[in-house]
DNA sequence: ATAAAACAATAAAACGTTTTATCAATATTT
DNA sequence: AAATATTGATAAAACGTTTTATTGTTTTAT
C-alpha cells in the first residue's frame, strides 16, 4: 500500500535520510564526508530488507540526470529478425543495469519522429534505432544535441553517427557468386524499392558480381514496394517466370521477400524449385521444408545487439563524441535438406 | 545541449513556472485559482514551441505518482506469437499515452521475479504478464499490494487476478473434432509437459473429444519438455510413427511444436503427410508450403492485446479491485493449399 | 462610491532521491 | 594539555514537475 521510501526507513530508525541513502548505495565509507558507522549501516540494510524497500528510479533518474534506460526504435517488432534483435539488445542491456523501452515505427518516417520524441520525454539515456527510409533528419536532430545514438541494421552514409551493420555488399556478392557457381546463368533479384543504403548495397553486390561473370541483365531486377508488397511480389514473380531466356536462379533480398516469393513461385508451378535455384538474405522457417538446397545469408544477430549496446554504453558513460561504425561479417549458410 | 525546462521558459519570459506549467497543461482557465491571461498564454505556448520544449516525464511521474508506463513481462519476445502480442499491446497503449517497457523471462520463474522487481523500481503503473509455470507467488506479491496486473495468454485459476485468455478447452475440442470428422481414428497429441493451466486445457479438450468418440488412447499423448525440446520431439515423433495401430492424425499444441514436429516427420518419411493429418494451435509460416490441408487455431492476437490494455487501464484509472477474466474465442482456420 | 465578484499571477511545498558542506565528538598526535 | 586528525552523522539544496493557497488588481453589481 504505502510505498516505502528512503524516508520511511530513516524515520523508522530515527536517523537521517542521508545515512540511509549512503548505505544503500555502498557509499558509507567516504574519505572526507558521508560516513556511517558499521552497526548503524547494518541496521539500515536490515531494515531495508525487512521493509522490502525498492528504490524509486524516477526520483533517482531525476536527480542523477540519467534514467538508465535505452530507447529502442524498431521498424517492426513482429518481424522475426527485429524481434530477435530486440531480444538480444535487451539481454545485453540488462547486464549494464539498463532497461529498454521498445517502440515501433512500421517503417514510417512520421512515426519515427514521434517515437524519438516520446522516448526523449521519458529521458532515455540513449537510442538504438533501426532507421526508416527518410528518417535521417530526426536522427540528426538527436545527434546535433549530443544525445547518444547508435543505428543498427541500416545507416545513413552521409550522417556521422555510430552504427552497427553487416557488410551487405560483400554478403550479397558472396551469395550471388554461390548461385553462379552452382551453374545459374539467368539470375533474378527481388528487392525492396528503397533509398536505404543497405538495400542499395545488396543490389550493388548482386549487380557487380553478375557483371564480373558477364551475366548481368537489368531486366531481371524486380523492385517491390513495401506498401503493396503482396501484389508487387506476385507481379515480379510472374514476370520472371515468363522471361524468354528461362531464368534459373532468384535471389531474394530479405526473408519476408523470400517467404512470399516462394509461396507465389510454388503456387504458379509446384516444380519451380527443380528448375530455379533460390537464395536469400536471412533464414525463413519455410526453407527447412523445401527439398532443395537454399543458400542464405545468416546475420550475426546476437553480436549485432551486443555491439550496439556496447557502443551506446561507451557514448553514455564517457562523452566520447566520435562516431564508430562496426561492420560485422555475415555467414553463408544452407538449409538442411 | 542545455535541456530546456519549464523554468527556462519562465525565466526567458520573466514569469513564474506556475504560469508555464498551467498553460502547457491546458489548466490556465481554473475556476477559482491558477489563471493565466490570454495573451500571456499564447506567448508561453509560442516560447515552448520555439525552444523545442519537451516535458520531463521523470519529474512529472515523480510528482504525480504515476509514470504512464506499462511493464510488459513476456515469456519469449523472439517467438512470433508473443512478438505480435507485444506489438499490439504497444500500439494500443500508445493511444492512452502510455509507454511500454518489455522484458523477457524465457519461461524462467526466477527471471519473472527479477523482472517484476526491475519494473517496479521503474515505477510502472501496472503490469501485463505472460506468466511462467511457477510464477504464481510473484504475481500474488504484486496483487497483494494492489498493484494493477493483467495476465495474458495464461493464468493461474486459483489466483484472483484479471486475465485475458482464449477458450483453450473449446478450441482444442474443436480442432480435435475436425480431425475426427476428416476420418482420423488414431490421433496423437504432442504437447508441453507443463503445469500451466492453458496447456492442461488443451490436453483436456483433446482427451474429452476423443473419449466422446470412443477414440481415446492415452499412449498417443506425448509430453515434451521445454528444456530438451528438440530431443524430446524427435523421440515423440519417432515413437508415434512406430505405433502398432498406425496413427493417422497428430495434433500439435503450439506452433513451435508443429514446426519442429513437421520437420522431424517429413525427415523420417517425406510422404508422412499423405498418411497422417496434422493440426495445430497457432499458425506457422511452414503450413503454406505443405501440400495438404492443415487446420489450425488462430488466436485473436490484436483483440487480446487490446483487451489486456483496456483492462489494465481500468484498474489504473479507477481503483476498481475486482478481477475480470476475459475469455476470447479462437478461430479454426486452414492453410491455403 | 463601495462592496463583491472575477481575473491574473505567483510563492511555496511536495514527490524521492543524491551529494556537498558542515558540525560535533572522539581519537591521535605533538 | 593543546592541536590535529579521524570518524559519524546530518541539514539542506537540487533535479523538473504539479498544485494549492495567497495576494493583488480589475471589473461588475449595489
Amino acid at each position: 500500500m504505502e510505498r516505502v521510501s528512503i524516508k520511511t526507513i530513516a524515520e523508522q530508525l530515527g536517523i537521517s535520510v542521508t545515512a540511509v541513502s549512503l548505505v544503500l548505495n555502498g557509499k558509507e565509507r567516504g574519505e572526507t564526508s558521508g560516513r556511517v558507522g558499521k552497526e548503524m549501516a547494518e541496521k539500515i540494510r536490515q531494515a531495508a530488507r525487512e521493509m522490502n524497500y525498492e528504490p524509486n528510479n524516477l526520483a533517482r533518474g531525476l536527480k542523477m540526470g540519467r534514467s538508465e534506460t535505452i530507447g529502442l526504435v524498431i521498424a517492426d517488432i513482429s518481424n522475426l529478425f527485429f524481434a530477435n534483435l530486440a531480444f538480444h539488445i535487451q539481454e545485453h542491456a540488462e547486464k549494464f543495469g539498463y532497461g529498454v523501452i521498445i517502440t515501433n515505427t512500421n517503417e514510417s518516417d512520421l512515426k519515427m519522429e514521434k517515437m524519438t520524441k516520446i522516448l526523449e520525454r521519458r529521458q532515455v539515456d540513449g537510442f538504438i534505432i533501426v532507421p526508416t527510409e527518410y528518417g535521417e533528419p530526426y536522427v540528426r536532430n538527436l545527434t546535433r544535441r549530443n544525445i547518444p545514438v547508435v543505428l543498427i541494421d541500416r545507416y545513413y552514409p552521409k550522417l556521422n553517427v555510430s552504427a552497427v551493420v553487416i557488410d551487405n555488399y560483400k554478403a550479397s556478392r558472396e551469395i550471388t557468386n554461390n548461385l553462379v557457381e552452382s551453374g545459374c546463368r539467368h539470375i533474378g533479384l527481388i528487392i525492396y524499392k528503397s533509398a536505404l543504403h543497405h538495400m542499395k548495397e545488396r543490389k550493388n553486390g548482386y549487380v557487380d558480381e553478375l557483371k564480373d561473370h558477364g551475366l548481368f541483365n537489368p531486366s531481371l531486377i524486380k523492385e517491390v514496394s513495401y506498401s503493396y508488397l503482396s501484389e508487387d511480389i506476385d507481379i515480379a514473380i510472374e514476370s520472371l517466370l515468363m522471361k524468354d531466356e528461362t531464368i534459373d536462379g532468384i535471389f531474394f533480398a530479405t526473408n519476408t521477400l523470400s517467404l512470399m516469393g516462394l509461396k507465389r513461385m510454388l503456387h504458379a508451378d509446384p516444380q519451380a524449385l527443380s528448375k530455379i535455384k533460390v537464395a536469400s538474405f536471412d533464414k525463413s522457417d519455410a526453407f527447412d521444408f523445401m527439398h532443395v538446397t537454399i543458400p542464405y545469408i545468416q546475420q550475426p544477430i546476437p553480436e549485432m545487439g551486443k555491439s550496439a549496446v556496447e557502443l551506446l554504453m561507451k557514448q553514455i558513460k564517457t562523452d566520447d563524441k566520435e562516431a564508430v561504425t562496426i561492420k560485422l561479417q555475415a555467414q553463408l549458410e544452407y538449409n538442411k535438406v
